[in-house]
DNA sequence: AAAAAAC
């Protein structure tokens, strides 16, 4: 007979419920009581590698389940200290997990401890912005799982507050994320202080060169994990691109909060003064709006993204430092304002809708100065984005309305080459429809609510750019 | 060209 959780090509076997995976009966219970009973294909791949104590590198964002993944097994490996170490131990860090940003540390925490507290392990999570003080206490008590970015474990470590001399478990969490940010030498400082042997895990979107001679240089012999990407093309979530002047691009998100019936969403933007402007426009026109970047305090990040995940908050504006690996349990829609500069970025932004197979909805606006763009992300997620035409209301276009500003908050210089569609009339609330399985968005041959396209008057330069991008020299 | 992260 065969071990029941090896296939005969050595690949794991499928578990139907995750009592089969035989995680230790306190954690069971805690996944039940979370309400999951079948693991995601990360977490069939990954965790029982991960119990057998071997190093894994896994492709897989959040949402697919890959927190829990590795939270559970690592955990579970832990239990067994759980008595052993709890007398108030000089080093007792067991399993560290280092995260890019502080949101991310902090909800990976919410896993650790929504799974550990029937235990009696010790979970602390520290992250810069904060006092350190509080966070200081906490480790100089101890704790067996520490969730840290980079930057303030490296301060605790100066201050002695903390030593990783008796790390067992190293979780990298979004390392292309870390890499990008440049956390690479504190990565280093951080792995030189770990113990040797251990287990190492490695979670990424992508397997670059960079993150491959990372994981040769901190992982031993590691298992490759790749479950299917969840990248653009991930069939839940449906995208659609409509193409806006500059000054336009408020009265479309506007529109399009007021229009649709959409319980929330995530407004991108590409500068924190931008997401600070376009939430105080929001809220002036009436919605629950907040923004959250990197040039607000870590108390305002944190309410505005408590209340954005509590229901309060209906739309959260927000730069990069949401675009990753946020969950968000059942977000229906992201609007890209403006396009990443960073096609990745636009895979990793849409990615916070249409998870754990839910449906979502990604809606971009763009400029003719962001076309490129688009055809950047194009290129990287294989298939094209469907255009759309967006007829905006009138009312939307003239109130409150900054001609003089882009959404970036810079000086608009391209209004001029990109006009402004004409305002419809106010009985034109529509979205023209779309074809999601040819990608094209379907003609407009419903007169009756596209005044704009019924043959009379100039053609908008929106219906030209259906058929084809117009030659302007970039 | 912008964002993220330690003080």
């Amino acid at each position: 007979m065969t071990d029941p959780n090896t296939t005969s090509n050595g690949k794991t076997a499928t578990f139907e419920s995750f009592s089969e995976v035989g995680l230790h009966p306190d954690l069971l219970k805690a996944v039940m009581a979370s309400g999951y009973t079948k693991p995601t294909p990360i977490q069939e791949q990954a965790m029982p590698l991960i119990m057998d104590g071997r190093d894994i590198m896994g492709a897989a964002q959040t949402g697919t389940g890959k927190t829990a993944a590795f939270t559970l097994p690592l955990l579970h490996r832990l239990m067994p200290m759980a008595n052993s170490s709890m007398s108030p131990a000089r080093h007792p860090v067991r399993a560290l997990i280092l995260a890019p940003t502080r949101e991310l540390a902090d909800q990976v925490a919410d896993s650790v401890k929504r799974y550990s507290h029937s235990s009696p392990l010790r979970v602390a999570v520290v992250f810069g912005g904060v006092d350190m003080n509080a966070q200081r206490d906490q480790l100089r008590k101890g704790c067996e799982l520490l969730i840290a970015t980079p930057g303030r474990l490296l301060d605790h470590i100066e201050q002695k507050n903390v030593s990783l001399s008796q790390v067992s478990v190293l979780v990298l969490d979004e390392a292309d994320r870390m890499l990008d940010m440049g956390f690479l030498p504190d990565l280093e400082r951080i792995v030189r202080l770990l113990p040797k042997p251990r287990q190492s895990l490695l979670f990424s979107a992508t397997f670059s060169n960079d993150i491959r001679k990372l994981a040769r240089s901190f992982l031993n012999n590691p298992v490759e994990i790749n479950v299917a990407p969840r990248n653009a093309t991930a069939e839940t979530v449906t995208q659609i691109a409509y193409p806006v002047a500059a000054n336009e691009k408020k009265a479309a998100v506007l529109y399009t909060l007021k229009s649709r019936n959409l319980s929330q969403v995530i407004v991108f933007v590409n500068t924190k003064i931008g997401a600070s402007r376009v939430a105080r426009e929001l809220v002036s026109e009436g919605i629950n709006a907040e923004s959250i970047h990197g040039d607000r305090s870590q108390a305002e990040r944190i309410k505005a993204l408590e209340g954005f995940k509590s229901g309060d908050i209906s739309v959260l504006v927000a730069t990069d430092v949401a675009a990753r690996g946020l969950d968000v349990v059942g977000l229906p829609c992201v609007i890209n304002m403006d396009l990443p500069y960073n096609a990745e970025d636009y895979v990793h932004r849409i990615g916070r809708t249409g998870r754990a197979g839910a449906k979502g909805e990604a809606i971009a606006f763009y400029t003719q100065t962001e076309e490129r763009l688009l055809e950047d992300i194009e290129k990287l997620i294989k298939t094209p984005v469907p255009r759309g035409v967006l007829s905006i209301p009138s009312v939307f276009l003239t109130r409150g309305h900054h001609p003089s500003r882009s959404s970036s908050g810079k000086p608009e210089r391209y209004k001029k080459t990109f006009p402004a569609s004409r305002a419809a009339p106010i009985d034109d609330f529509f979205f023209r429809p779309y074809e999601p399985s040819t990608g094209k968005a379907q003609p407009a041959a419903d007169t009756t609510t596209n005044r704009r396209h019924d043959g009379h008057g100039p053609k908008p330069m929106l219906a030209v750019l259906l058929g084809g991008r117009p030659n302007n020299g970039n």
